[in-house]
DNA sequence: CGCTATCTTGACTTTATTCAAGGCTTGTGG
DNA sequence: CCACAAGCCTTGAATAAAGTCAAGATAGCG
């Protein structure tokens, strides 16, 4: 990674951040004091607030949410384990950002980060790229939202979390992470028709909905080609 | 901006370079033999094709579009004068770049970018804020797309089309770049629907079209509030 | 056990789409 | 110069899709 930084705390954490920035989960370094841990519900960071961190996802899920005029929320991406929040080069956050399930991440004061970035190409680099990657995703989500039906809709989102959760062919299944009001909210549809196309991609064999103990959110996927044909679906 | 590159040539188009990716649009430079044109319609970059090089637009404007499944395409950002088209970064062309009217772009090879990013951490920068900003842009029409009725996602486009070209005073008006089609294929709406909602802005006296000689899309914004806040309406 | 939040389902309404026709512009060729 | 064709835009009527309103079911929690 070519560090030079002379203090070794400073190389240690320049370390971890560029891990963090070439996404590394930073399971194997010695971080201890910027660990922090946030419950279903906590706002990581708040729109419009100063910038003072910026964190890497170390296990867990969170949603970014734009708050809009009218009590809804838009929510604009959901990112996942080894994942960068926060703005290392923006002075104010754009989005709510809010745990989905138990998270961890890594916080790292943001003069630490811009130093960083100041002083090593490669982790700048690494953030260029990441930031281009989110870039494509928002703009794919939003070719979904724009033109694709409800159904194919819903059907895309269950395919894309279950990837992002490396569970597409898992017989157990996996947790959708948002209610149907919030999978509303991402998919610019309302409760009741999310409700509605879960239901025939149930009835249609191609998912169920176990609603186990404590497990209210599960999802098992029995045909990802058709369920991904469905997500592909013309208008 | 900090320079230090030995050969003249390189120096010059890597100082070019810079000021592209600082927002200048390059009309103080001598670059001559890297600059393009072209007409409405033309595609400047296809997508999936290797990226040979990126571009700043010296004038004009082009839009963004992803070939989706059946035919039509979706629009998923409009970009102007000063504005960096083409992926730095990446290996392959993410959209279509197409030319709205005629376009005057200079035009880098990959490699020259390459190397000024490798050697110019503040040319990096820039293009890493540039690209922040874009995925800002991406994620506020995800909203608007997702969340907005007609109406307000026609006056939001009419809105930020007169922003981006400086004329939402202007008594003379401007260009909406767009046809109605492609207004559609951006908001994620049908041509008539787009028609009907202009036409319920210009009944309203926000707005009117002229439909002027040689500027058939010319839109003269008679009261930029109210169109703000129409755009801005709940559902 | 009862409270609350979430989810599902049904009936009805609203919104935008689809289908269809006609008008305006622009450019081309007789 | 005019007629005609092609593309773009507008408008109307009918249709389909998703939203709204309402009621009940289910699960989680004190």
């Amino acid at each position: 990674m070519g560090l030079n930084a002379t203090c070794r705390d400073c190389a240690v954490r320049s370390q971890a951040i560029c891990a963090c920035l070439e996404g590394d989960t930073l399971d194997g370094f010695a971080v201890q004091g910027l660990q922090r841990r946030h419950a279903r519900g906590d706002v990581i960071f708040r729109a419009g607030d100063p910038v003072l961190a910026c964190a890497n996802i170390r296990s867990g899920s969170v949603k970014l949410t734009s708050p809009t005029a009218g009590g809804n929320e838009a929510i604009v991406a959901v990112m996942h384990r080894g994942e960068m929040i926060g703005q290392p080069t923006g002075t104010a956050h754009a989005q709510d950002v809010v745990a989905l399930n138990d998270v961890r991440i890594c916080s790292f004061p943001r003069p630490a980060v811009a130093r960083l970035l100041a002083e090593h190409p490669a982790a700048e680099r690494a953030l260029l790229v990441r930031t281009m990657a989110e870039l494509d995703r928002s703009r794919r989500l939003l070719v979904r939202v724009g033109r694709a039906s409800a159904l194919a809709r819903v059907a895309g989102f269950i395919d894309e979390t279950a990837r992002a959760m490396g569970a597409i062919d898992d017989p157990a299944g996996f947790d959708l992470l948002l209610t149907r009001g919030e999978i509303a909210d991402m998919l610019g549809l309302t409760i009741e028709t999310v409700s509605r196309q879960m239901t025939r991609l149930k009835t249609a064999g191609i998912i169920s909905l176990p609603r186990e103990q404590g497990h209210s959110r599960r999802v098992v996927i029995h045909d990802p080609v058709a369920l991904a044909d469905t997500a592909e679906a013309l208008d």
